[in-house]
DNA sequence: CATTTATGCGTACAAGCGTACGCATGAATG
DNA sequence: CATTCATGCGTACGCTTGTACGCATAAATG
C-alpha cells in the first residue's frame, strides 16, 4: 500500500501541469499553466516542493536548476481523486455521476461517437 | 450571482446525507451515515453548522433540538464540484473523466442500457 | 567588472479543515 | 425528586492550504 498524502486541489493543478511535460523545471510548469489561471511563481515552487513531500513527484538538481518528474502516475491520482468524489458526494454509485456529466455538461457529436464505441466494447468484455 | 463559501470535503458527506433525509436533527444525520464512515456526533454537529454558515443548509428550532434541511440543491453543488474537478484534473475537458469512469470503475448491464438510454436521448436533441 | 535577472530555499501567515471537548440546560428514567 | 442522558453552543487546536516574500547566490548582460 504506497500510503501517500492526500493531494489538495491546487496541487492537483501542478501536478497536472507536470504530467503534461514532465520531467519540468518550477519555470516551465509555470509558464505551461492556462493564461486564466497564473498563479505566482513562487507560489508554483511550493506546490512542487510539497508535491515531492507527499511522495507525488521527484526532483534533481541539473546544475543550479531543479528539475521535477512526475513519479506517481497520472491514473493513479485520477483514480484515487474520483474514487473520493464518488464516495463522498454519490455515495459510491458511479452512475449518478456519469448521469450528471452526460446530461448537464455539454458533449459534442464527436464525442458522443466516442462514448457509443466505449459502451460497445466493455458491452464485449462484459459477456 | 449566489457567492457561497466553497464547500469542504467532509461538510459535502454531511451535505449528502442532509439531502437523502433533509429535514433531520443533527442526530438524524449523524446516524444515517454509512457505518463504516462514523465521525463522532460533534463533528457532525460542527459540519452542519458550517455548511449553516457557508449557506449550503438552514435550521431551526424545534422546541430545543435543531433541525437542518437543505438550502442549495444538490443538482447545484454537484455542478460546482464536478466542474471544479474537472477544471483542475483534466484541464475542463469532460471526455477524460467520462473515459475514466467506464474503463476503471465497473459499470454493469443494468447501468450499461441506461447508459445507452441516456446517449440515445441525447442524440436526439442534439440534432 | 558592475548590474540586473532568475532561481533555490527558508520562512511566513491567515484562513480553512477535521475532529472534538466541556459546560449548561432540558428531557427522560427509576 | 435525583440521577442519567441528550443536545445546543462556545471554544479549541494542530494541520493543511493558498499564496507569497526575502535573501543569497549564480548566470547573463552591458
Amino acid at each position: 500500500m504506497t500510503e501517500r498524502q492526500p493531494i489538495s486541489k491546487g496541487e492537483m493543478e501542478i501536478a497536472r501541469a507536470l504530467w503534461e511535460i514532465s520531467p519540468a523545471t518550477v519555470r516551465a510548469v509555470y509558464e505551461s499553466l492556462p493564461s486564466n489561471r497564473k498563479m505566482g511563481f513562487s507560489t508554483v515552487q511550493t506546490y512542487l516542493r510539497r508535491l515531492e513531500t507527499k511522495g507525488y513527484v521527484t526532483s534533481s538538481l541539473d546544475g543550479r536548476v531543479r528539475v521535477y518528474a512526475s513519479r506517481t502516475k497520472a491514473r493513479t491520482v485520477i483514480r484515487e481523486t474520483v474514487d473520493d468524489l464518488v464516495q463522498r458526494l454519490f455515495g459510491g454509485e458511479t452512475m449518478p455521476l456519469m448521469r450528471h456529466l452526460i446530461e448537464e455538461r455539454g458533449i459534442d457529436e464527436k464525442n458522443l461517437a466516442e462514448l457509443r464505441e466505449l459502451i460497445d466494447r466493455l458491452e464485449q468484455e462484459t459477456e
